[in-house]
DNA sequence: TGAATGATGCGCT
DNA sequence: GCGCATCATTCAT
């Protein structure tokens, strides 16, 4: 079976990161396990952006937990938050500037019948609305911390499933920066993790 | 339906 | 030691 849909390339990472962000609602993730694979529609990230931002991981410097944001765009960052869940992150920008998407919210399209049957209410929009929530479903680690999203194994592509209008809003569970409005999300869809109405939806530029 | 809280590991001061 | 880009559960309204 050959690639019907295209793979993000590199240059999509390389560009401001609010961009990046915006671009991601509606793209697809997708894990490969083995001979099968996991896929989904992102539909809520957030974006963090080097050092004038305070809320961002590398805002302090570089350091090694943080170190692949300081490299070239278009690998992940997963790390390990509140002892217990995974965050997955797509480094943006140049290396002169620190900077990535995380990776909140998904729909579920291939690969997950099983968990949602698991689940003690089966429901899809349910199982990846939150990003330690999406992580878990994915099978994501630190494992996968610095994985090339130019690869084979975890990678995104464009399916076509653009949001017909995105959501901005505040960032969620930070303490500080929580001014600036970095989220966007696919105001349509009900797996986003919360503050659905956020700001007033905006219609997608492009 | 919402607020409060405990779980739990690690990076950093 | 403290705080953290979270979540599930409990308790109150």
């Amino acid at each position: 079976m050959t690639a019907r849909y295209p793979k993000l390339p590199r240059s999509f990472y390389d560009r401001p990161t609010l961009q990046v962000a915006r671009d991601l609602v509606g793209k697809c993730l997708i894990l490969k396990i083995g001979r099968s694979r996991k896929l989904a529609r992102i539909v809520e990230v957030e974006a963090y952006i080097g050092q004038d931002d305070p809320a961002c991981h590398a805002a302090r410097g570089k350091t090694r937990r943080n170190a692949v944001m300081f490299g070239p765009p278009g690998f992940s960052y997963v790390y390990l938050i509140y002892g217990m869940y995974h965050c997955l992150n797509f480094v943006s920008e140049p290396p002169e500037r620190a900077a990535a998407v995380l990776i909140r919210a998904a729909e579920p399209l291939q690969g997950f019948d099983r968990l949602i049957g698991e689940m003690k209410r089966p429901d899809g929009n349910r199982l990846m609305d939150g990003p330690g929530k999406m992580c878990r479903a994915f099978g994501i680690n630190r494992e996968h911390n610095g994985v090339d999203l130019t690869g084979s194994e975890l990678y995104v592509e464009d399916r076509g499933l653009n949001p017909k209008r995105i959501g901005v809003s505040q960032r969620i569970g930070i303490r500080v920066g929580r001014e600036l409005p970095w989220r966007f999300f696919d105001a349509d869809s009900r797996a986003v993790s919360k503050g659905k109405s956020g700001v007033a939806p905006i219609r997608r530029s492009k």
